[in-house]
DNA sequence: CGAACATGTGACGGATCGATGACAAACGTC
DNA sequence: GACGTTTGTCATCGATCCGTCACATGTTCG
């Protein structure tokens, strides 16, 4: 729990303890952050008004590493803080004074999703697109039996694109799932697709697995 | 949205269509109930206080079958049913007045959730218009099957009226949807229209899907 | 019947987008 | 520590697209 004032921060570790959780607690974002990557919670509480880092700042730099539940505990009950708070990455947003069991309840709801979705662990099979053979585990691009020699960062992008066969990704999304980028030089994206097709494409100008979509992004194909 | 106040299920289907949603209203639990099942809407929203099976029965009811994300949306703002609501399976709890924006942006983050749980793999099924078909996700828009080339505006264009079958969308909404904008030159969707009608109408001087309406703006029909 | 308004469409210049080769830094291996 | 490989940045070029305008056509209303 991320609250600058020392009332409300005990009074809602206690609580939260009484209730059965474990819980500890930071006054400042700076300290939540630096507990927060040194040993993870489960959840994040965090109020608004920070001193220093605020926290919409705190929760826009959690997210970028993790994919915690976030809650907002916040004094403020204007829409266009509830808004922000929840586009910068938070789960849910209480108004305080707030009700322990209602605290409470919204956690378990939200922890519930969050545990299904960790749940999900998914082995790919080889992935075939016509003579294009892929296979995710065994670190593998095969080129109608043929083995090519790929890079880590082009197999990433290969399998990232694999596992949506004819949706198209964008830059963004690409950016952000192979290299866990959340900003950054787009062109870079265009680059590692341009080499990728050298390898596993018979002609690169017309390239019929590893399309781009113009203005929109990059697709694979059967 | 299972409501059966009428006034306010209108309004707010209504609200969220305007927001680009695809919204549909049920009167009461077992009708909500029914359509769910028969065609699954991706979340629900569903007031507490409902004639004949309550809100709290149809949430579990519709948890018994179905892990869809579901919001409450209700007039008490009773701890006791907040929690209540919460245990019987819904994801959020928002009381009236809700404030469209605050309850897209808690869908969005509830989405983002859920998203991650189902495995990534959010498949927008294909759109289909008689001879058109349209898919969002990849791309891509054929008419006979075929491939047409359309650039990216045409496309999101394409897509923004695809999302709303039948249902004529005015310039400046269409303005802002697919631009962007929330001022400027209307007359810029007739041209897009235009261009766009010269791929996918064969004749352009009678459509058959993307028509015209005098005075209001444009739709896409079957 | 004619004016005012709404819509369709071709043309054009500037803006944007994507492919690619060159290069230097970072990395890994021996 | 040296070498080859991989990675990210940059600049350039050609192709395409976008937004604006002008004018043609069609519609509504006084």
């Amino acid at each position: 729990m991320i609250e600058d004032d020392d009332r409300i921060r005990l009074s809602l570790v206690l609580a939260l303890e009484d209730e059965g959780y474990v819980a500890r607690g930071a006054a400042t974002a700076e300290e939540g952050l630096r507990t927060q990557r040194a040993e993870p919670a489960d959840t994040v509480l965090v109020d608004l008004m920070l001193p220093g880092v605020d926290g919409f700042e705190c929760i826009r730099e959690i997210r970028r590493s993790d994919d915690v539940p976030i809650v907002v505990v916040s004094a403020r009950d204007d829409t266009h803080d509830i808004v922000a708070a929840l586009e910068a990455g938070a789960d849910d947003y209480l108004v305080k004074p707030v009700a322990i069991k209602e605290l409470t309840a919204r956690l378990r709801a939200l922890r519930r999703r969050a545990r299904a979705a960790a749940g999900v662990t998914t082995t790919v099979p080889t992935l075939v697109f016509g003579d294009l053979e892929i296979r995710p585990d065994g670190g593998e691009v095969r080129l109608d039996g043929e083995p090519v020699a790929v890079t880590r960062t082009e197999f990433r992008l290969l399998c990232e694109l694999a596992q949506h066969p004819g949706r198209v990704l964008s830059r963004q999304q690409l950016l952000e799932r192979v290299w866990g980028y959340t900003v950054g030089d787009e062109r870079l994206v265009d680059v590692h697709v341009g080499r990728l097709r050298q390898k596993i494409e018979r002609d690169t100008a017309a390239p019929r697995h590893l399309v781009t979509v113009r203005g929109l992004g990059y697709k694979l194909q059967r």
